[in-house]
Order: structure tokens, then sequence, then C-alpha cells
DNA sequence: TCCTCCTACGTCAACGTTGACGTAACCGGC
DNA sequence: GCCGGTTACGTCAACGTTGACGTAGGAGGA
């Protein structure tokens, strides 16, 4: 065992050195470049191989034409949400396919720090960046695009123009879900929901709507409760719901977070049982609760997917006009969304 | 809008031409260092600011002495597991603090992967490594510590000398789940377990035998099931428990997929208000079921701080003996822990 | 036989930045 | 008025690598 720190990394020089030929050749060697005899070559190879020499990329791609470093930014809201993770790993699967890899950040949805995350990729001069957007002001990403760097938003389009977005069918799978509790018989659905500075959270919420009056029901603001941020606040504001005179008899939670809070709302008043709920985002274990949870599941390792071939697709220098790919969610039905009103309330 | 990709980058040359001074000065400016007049900082200030020049921090890490790229390579079993994506989060976060990044990949505990995202993470240059160690030979890990490279080992340990690592008490708190389990006096007690290749995993069988010992009971070998990978594994294995003449009344579930598997199984027989349950690692909605599942709660932030405090330290040339960390596990009784064994099996 | 072309190398400079070192101007003290 | 020291710059080379280009030698054709 060697106890003094780093020992110096072998370069090409002392390959090029050991091997007696040129840096330059030991670089086309290196990079399977032609122009180099068969003899060479295996004299390098042996070479590099008893230095354990391995190439400085950041050298490399500073000095190469393509400028390419063969890693891609990643911000998201908080990787210890595992709708990120996911799409975290969704990329990064991707990625590793090009030979790329991820450098990550949690943007916490503040303005500030992503803009600070922003700066930091572009000073490590990443290829590209796919970004879950803070909610608000996205100038810090119209200025980075505008300088030319290949970007993708994820999960929320772009308040600009000319920039390539992934997202899911937000708007109209929250109607889907509403009409499926309209049909049951449900004229008292409530609606809550996560920041409404969050395109997802206003789409969800106008799909609910499109929900309500496509199924001739007329709106009613106090069922509905948004800026529900974390299962906390969704908690707290569902229990209000059923000190309601004219309580709800569906829910439709449009954040997993949110529908966590919901539940808990529900199971302390027994409502659970005779409550229908349906919410955006699967969750784990959602099946194994009593009822199952009835859930708009997100395709979110297609989300990724798809974000990651956007982005190479730009880094290898796509000029088509900016991509908008919608990834639909499907609704996964496992009892609490498929309870029924009532009896006293459908004939209303 | 600007259709044509990228434009060139602009550089400390172009700084320095507009505000007219050497390329040495406006490096001192950029990084704070002494001596510039006020009125060349400002000149200088103030050139970036319209150039919009951003320091290339590849070429600054080649040229340094010191050499850092600060930037941290983070390598996990899979990023989509909640436990590595907690992990990472707790680790970036550290980071951020130091103005350091992280170069994220999942090994899938696949040595040959894993090898690869090591080599990927050192042709990049990176300061230093966190590492969730794949089961089996720790080869290429070693080999790169031994090139010098600063290295933490998270969750598992090193097999070889010379590096840190921050684990959680496994062995005390699965004996201590057991030790419970039997101080309501159950007297069979399965194990089930994942792959025993992982350190992990044989640690909290150790845990479980201990336990069993110190209760005075016997192991029966018909209770135990290991190598279960994943949650249908898990399921399956624990069915079997149940055709047994004589099942068990409590389990200890040594990861969190295997919990998962095993509570359906016991959700399949209706038997989950009455055989107790303990499951290593907690989860999501864990509080929600019925009854809850009584847990070893892993503190995880504590786990991925202490982790990128170590490495930070080597990283600053901390050259003390390895430190093995170990972060303490708290049982978190929910309810499926606390159920006594039927009458007819107390006092036989 | 001579000229051309190709192959297999080598040489040189540059990518963007900073460490080492040089130097002119100025300040204070005697 | 001279000297030592400090301040505010500049010059040069180097980090590890590769693009542009040069060249020696051999193969091949006329």
């Amino acid at each position: 065992m060697d106890s003094r720190g780093a020992r110096r990394e072998p370069t090409m020089r002392d390959v090029a050195a050991l091997a007696k030929v040129s840096t330059k050749t030991v670089s086309r060697v290196i990079n399977d470049l032609p122009g180099a005899g068969p003899d060479v070559v295996e004299r390098v190879r042996a070479a590099a191989r008893t230095l354990g020499y391995r190439p400085n990329l950041t050298a490399s791609s500073l000095r190469r034409s393509d400028r390419r470093s063969a890693t891609l930014g990643v911000l998201f809201e908080d990787l210890s949400n595992p709708f990120d993770a996911a799409l975290l790993r969704a990329v990064e699967d991707r990625a590793r396919q090009n030979g790329v890899l991820v450098l990550a950040g949690s943007s916490e949805d503040d303005p500030e720090l992503q803009r600070e995350l922003l700066t930091s990729l572009a000073t490590r001069r990443v290829d590209g960046i796919v970004v879950m957007a803070v909610g608000g002001h996205q100038d810090a990403l119209q200025q980075e695009r505008e300088r030319g760097t290949p970007m993708v938003l994820v999960d929320r389009p772009p308040t600009f123009d000319g920039t390539d977005s992934v997202t899911t069918t937000n708007r109209d799978s929250s109607r889907e879900a509403v009409l499926q509790l309209a049909g049951l018989g449900h004229r008292r659905i409530a609606f809550l929901g996560d920041r409404q500075t969050l395109w997802t959270s206003r789409e969800r919420y106008t799909g609910y709507l499109e929900g309500l009056a496509h199924a001739g029901l007329t709106l009613r603001d106090e069922l509905v409760r948004t800026d529900l941020h974390g299962p906390d606040a969704a908690e707290s504001a569902a229990a209000t719901l059923f000190d309601l005179d004219e309580p709800p008899t569906a829910l439709f939670t449009a954040q997993n977070l949110v529908t966590v809070g919901a539940m808990r709302a529900l199971r302390d008043r027994d409502l659970h049982r005779s409550v229908a709920l349906i919410g955006f985002d699967d969750f784990p274990l959602a099946d194994m609760l009593e009822p199952g949870v009835t859930v708009l599941r997100q395709d979110v390792p297609a989300l990724g997917r798809r974000a990651a071939e956007l982005i190479f697709a730009r880094i290898g220098g796509e000029q088509s006009p900016p991509t908008h790919a919608v990834v639909p969610a499907t609704l996964v039905r496992r009892g609490s969304g498929e309870l029924p009103p009532p009896s006293s309330d459908t004939g209303a």
C-alpha cells in the first residue's frame, strides 16, 4: 500500500518515451487512427499497459476541434424525488450508449440555484443540458440557450422559443381522470394541486376544468385547493374539504406527494373506502394500499430516453425546428378511482 | 433567435483584447488575485461582462498545479432505487458547499460496468470517487485506489486496505430486530435476504444469527431464504415458508425490496395482521399500510454527508489512517413488528 | 530509370489557462 | 539623490493533447 497520495498520472509523453516513438504516434494508436504500423501499434499498446496510461479527456477535448467533453449536464428539481431519480436514470442509460457521463444537480425549484448550476455546467463545457426547469422566470435558461448550448427541457416546456422539450399528456390525462370519476356518477370532484407556478400543475388543473365541462358539471371553487407544496400541506387542505357542508365524493390529486397527503387525510377520517381518489404520478406500493390507488402513470423511462435522444441529435448538429415531444400517461385502475359515490349522492 | 448552433465561447484573450490588458491580468481579475489596480479590475470586469465571458474550467484545471477538476465521481448500484437516489442527493448537497459537481453512474451490480465507469471517471480526472461497490471482486476499485485516486466506499466496506468507508449498523440493528421479535414470544422467526454476494446481506444475516443465539433460539434452516433479488423472488420465497408444517410466526426481511415482496405474500394469504414483520430499510408509505410496517431505518442523509466529508478530507490531503465510519440505524415501530405470536405458539 | 503516390512516421504549434519570473514606476527613508 | 522594497503590470512557457503539415522510404507505373 502506498501512503503518498496521488502519484503523477502517466502521459502520452511517458508512453512515447518508453515505446520510442513520438507523442503524435501514441495519439494515433490510442485513438485507433491509421498511420501506424502493426509493430509500432503493439509497442505503444505494451508501453501504455505497463505504465497504466489513461488518456486525459479534458486535455483532449480542449485541443480537439469538436470540443466534445462527452459529458451531459442534467438539472432536476430534487434527486431524492423518485420521479426525478427515475428520469436521471433513463437519461444516464441512454447517455452511456454514447460513452457520455452525466453531471447531475438539484435546483430545488430555486431560480438562483438553477442559475448557479447552469454556470457550473457551462464552465465545465458540457456538451448539452437536460433541464427540469424551475417555475417562474426561465431567463437563465434562455440566455444559456441563446449562447448556443444544446438544451432539452423535460417535464416542463420552455417559455421561450427554439428549444426542444419532452412532456407528459398532463392536460388530456387529467381530463380523462375527471371524466372517469364523473362517469361513475360523482358530481362533487375536488382538485388538489401543487404550486401553480409549475406548468405541470396548471396544465393538470386545466384538464380538470375541461373534464368538468365535458361531463356537464359546474366548477365549485370551494372544491379546489392549489399551491400545496408537500404532503403535509396537502393533508391539511384535504382535511378542510371534509369540513364542508357538501364535501366532495371524489378527489383528483394532481401530484404524487399531494396524493400521499390526501390519502392520509382520508385515512384519518376513515373515508378511504368511500371517497374516490385518482392521483397523477404513480408511486411504489400504490397497489398494496387498501383500496389500491388509481393513478395516471407517466412513462418516465420514455421521457428520459426521448430527452436524451433529442439532446444527442442537437449535439450532433441537428438543425431542424424545435421538437416538442409528448409522452402519454396511462390510467392504472387499482380500485380507489373506481369507487362510486354514495347512493344518496348519485341521483341528486 | 440564432439558428446557427454554438458560436465560439469568448476566451481570456478576447477579454484581454477588449480591456487592453494581458491575459495574465485577466486571469488575476477573474480569480480575485492581487496585483491588479482598481481601474484595471473594473475595465476587465466590464469587458468580461459585455462579452459574456465564462472561464473554461477544463483548461484551468489542466494548467493549474493542484489539478482539481471540482468534480466528484459517484457510482451507485441503481439510481432508480430510492436509497441510492437519496444517497446521491446527500453527497451532492455536501459537494455543492465546496463548489463541486457530481458525475453520477449506475453500475447495476455488474463488475464489468463498474470497471468501465471507473475508467470513464478517471479519464475525466475527477478529484475523488464515492462508490457503492458491486458484490464480489473489488479488483478494479483496488487498482484505482492504488493509483492514488481518493476514494470512499458507502454502504459496503472495501475488501482491501487503505480506503475509507461509511456503513450502517447492519449487524447490530438486525440483531436488535430479531431480539425484539423474540421478546414478544416469537420462536419461529424467518430470515429473507438479498444476494449473499453483498456484504450488507451477509452482515444482516449474521445479525439474525446473533439475535437467535442471544434469545436462546435455535436456527432452523428451513426458515432461511437468501439470494432473493427483487420483490418477485422474495414473494415466492415467502410463500413457500407458509407451506411448511410449522410456518414462521415472524419475518425479518433484510432489504427493502424483499420486504415489499414478503408483504405481498402475507397479504395474499391474509396473514399481514397475524404474522409479525420487521424489514431493513425504510420506504415511503410504510406507515400507511395496515398494519404500519416496522423497519430499521438507515440515516441515508448522514451516510451521504459523511461520505462526502471523508472524500473531501482526502482530496484536501488528509493522510491519516483509513476511517471506517458507522452510522446507526434506528428501529421505527409501526405495528407489524409488534404483533405477538398466536397464543398457541407462545407457551410451547 | 525516373517520377508520382502512398504509407508511416515526425515536428510544430495551438487549445485556454496559469506559474514563474521579469520590469518599470513609485514610495519612503536617510 | 540614491537605495531597497513594493505594486502593477507584462512575457514566456507549459499543462496533455491533437490538427496541420512535413518528410523519408518504398511501391508502382510509364
